[in-house]
DNA sequence: GATACCGGTATAGAATCTATACCGTCCCGG
DNA sequence: CCGGGACGGTATAGATTCTATACCGGTATC
């Protein structure tokens, strides 16, 4: 049996769920709520410079896509939990491995950037 | 010795990077490189819908970042070609997971979505 | 000389992201 | 009962980015 997704093609539906994982600020949120749940405030402070708005559309779209989930909290005072469901904790794996990368190639990247740069 | 980057800190450079490979257009670009080096036009049959200016700008930056290493091969007749550096190999783990995790998981995704859909 | 391929640019419009300000609800202290 | 603050967001405008579409110069081939 062959492969049934391919995201080379331009129709392919794996091209939007590439296109959500890929947004903005998803892997922010996923490694954020890596350990436990996370209120909205929580977040916000966490992820630092991400704008309410910009949380509020992330945390919309990937619960529409099933990744988190919201709770309301009916306790004294209410308040709202996000947290990774199954599907999105089967994305921390993935998500974690680009965080590391990122964290731990930066004076590479400094390094050819500089090198860029200096060669015009 | 602790962790010198935290993509979580709103200034830390690791932002930077992990905008630059999280790109709209990286990830394909890093798959499709991933046995051989590619011309440019072959690149643009691959990933099916990129439009040239957007491969040119992606291409660009990647070069830029050290990803990917522009070589003008002046055979008969002249051409371009596009391949990963090592630097750009040690993404290819990482970001061929994020493109599997994508493939793999499009029925989940429409699942969820067409749940969200059908309880409004 | 005409045509085609390669590796792009140019331009305009649409979509997305950012900054900043604001809001309603609930709770607590005085 | 009133003021203030935390929470969970919205609203608006401007900047940035992405997409669609057309075009272009150089080289080869017919």
């Amino acid at each position: 049996m062959g492969k049934a997704y391919n995201v080379m093609a331009a129709t392919c539906p794996s091209r939007t769920v590439l296109h959500r994982i890929g947004a903005r600020w998803t892997v922010f949120i996923v490694n954020a709520l890596d350990n436990r749940p996370m209120r909205f405030t929580e977040l916000k402070a966490h992820i630092r410079g991400i704008t309410p708005k910009a949380l509020t559309e992330t945390l919309r779209a990937m619960e529409y896509d099933g990744l988190i989930s919201r709770t309301e909290i009916p306790a004294n005072p209410p308040h709202v939990e996000y947290a990774l469901t199954d599907l999105g904790r089967s994305l921390l794996a993935p998500l974690r491995a680009i965080r590391e990368w990122a964290e731990s190639h930066v004076p590479d990247i400094e390094r050819a950037r500089a090198q860029a740069d200096a060669q015009r």
